[in-house]
DNA sequence: TGTACATCAGTGAACGCGCGTTCACTGATGTAC
DNA sequence: TGTACATCAGTGAACGCGCGTTCACTGATGTAC
């Protein structure tokens, strides 16, 4: 039995795969999503460069899983902040600002994975899909602050733009253009006023 | 005398770096600042690969002259959407997010050039003064939008408020999250109540 | 005006490197008898 | 329970590639006399 790395459990441990994509997670928030490569990645599980194709069709396939994974985290996060916060409306939208945000500043790699083309992932349908489903989180919740009963036009302007300033503010954090300790402190004061002055 | 390329007058041209720069630039633009390499600007620039050595300390050197370049035609697009509106200042600060979300997607590779540090020049004081004073732009327009004689806490809290917003929404564009044409017959009117509701 | 010379912007070949992916292989596992 | 075998997740070596940078060089230019 060859032992590489504490976890692994030789030639058929039945977890490479799991343990690849977690390798990848740790890389892309290392040195962000370029320069993350595929050998790397089998360095830190400890592996072959050729065993990922055992799992994966390509680097893109790899980044996609990391991908995924990040838009499951914050998916739950999004959810667990709704479920705290049963209360005003107007709160719960900050609420899901603040998880954005948050998750932004936490695993700013991942976060770029989820923007801008890496391996050629833009257009693909399951992380499409996953990504709308997350953003269709806020879009509820503006449509409950307006008191509609569909996302109508309206809903989708006022959640594009707090969609718009979430993100912008999210991506000026993680690039160093405004302190994320000032922030922090403000980021409260920040969500609230622009919540308050996108939903009134 | 050798010709690679028109525009090119053999050995001394005394035009190479300004040539490098703007080859550099296309490059930036067709492939995004990741996978810019000097051996195709220098194949572009029909010179050979260690030409740039004589102009550029190395690559970083290379994007911090594209950057610089980007950060003077926004300032110059800035300035210019001033200059035609001496109107009321609300209308002022929509003109600057108009450039600012034109020059993102007109150019979109050197717009994510400013922002992600791509080849390490993400603290570099030269870079970080032009973009200040890019946004120092901003900050007056609000400023005297809010009637205010200084640069205060509340002009800073807006002005982040409003650079945010342009700033999410270039990138949701520009990375195809959010559909181009569809916001540029709503943009203005997104601009138009951003603004209002922003500095109201 | 003509010549010798210093300057220096270019050349082209080479370097070492890490990359993504493929290949024939090997050995651990689960199953059928 | 023991054995033969198919499966397939792993190996390790190799591939071709493009990269950033360095090197000794070369030839065009401007200047001093």
């Amino acid at each position: 039995m060859h032992r590489h790395i504490a976890g692994k459990a030789g030639y058929h441990h039945g977890n490479l795969r799991a343990q690849l994509v977690e390798a990848s997670r740790q890389l892309v928030e290392e040195k962000g999503p370029d320069h993350f490569s595929v050998s790397e990645a089998c360095r830190v599980a400890g592996v072959s460069t050729a065993a990922p194709y055992k799992h994966f069709r390509d680097k893109a396939d790899m980044l996609k899983a990391v991908a995924l994974g990040g838009l499951a985290r914050e998916q739950a996060q999004m959810q667990a902040a709704l479920a705290e916060n049963s209360a005003e409306g107007h709160e719960r939208i900050k609420a899901l600002g603040r998880v954005y945000i948050r998750f932004a500043c936490e695993e700013p790699g991942v976060f770029r994975l989820l923007f801008g083309s890496f391996g050629a992932n833009a257009d693909d349908p399951e992380l499409t899909e996953k990504g709308e489903a997350n953003y269709a989180l806020l879009q509820q919740e503006v449509m409950r602050g307006l008191g509609r009963q569909t996302v109508d036009a309206e809903v989708e302007k006022r959640s594009l733009m707090l969609w718009s300033f979430v993100h912008g503010l999210a991506f000026l954090m993680i690039d160093g253009k405004v302190e994320q300790d000032t922030a922090a402190g403000d980021l409260d004061v920040l969500l609230d006023e622009v919540s308050r002055r996108m939903m009134g």
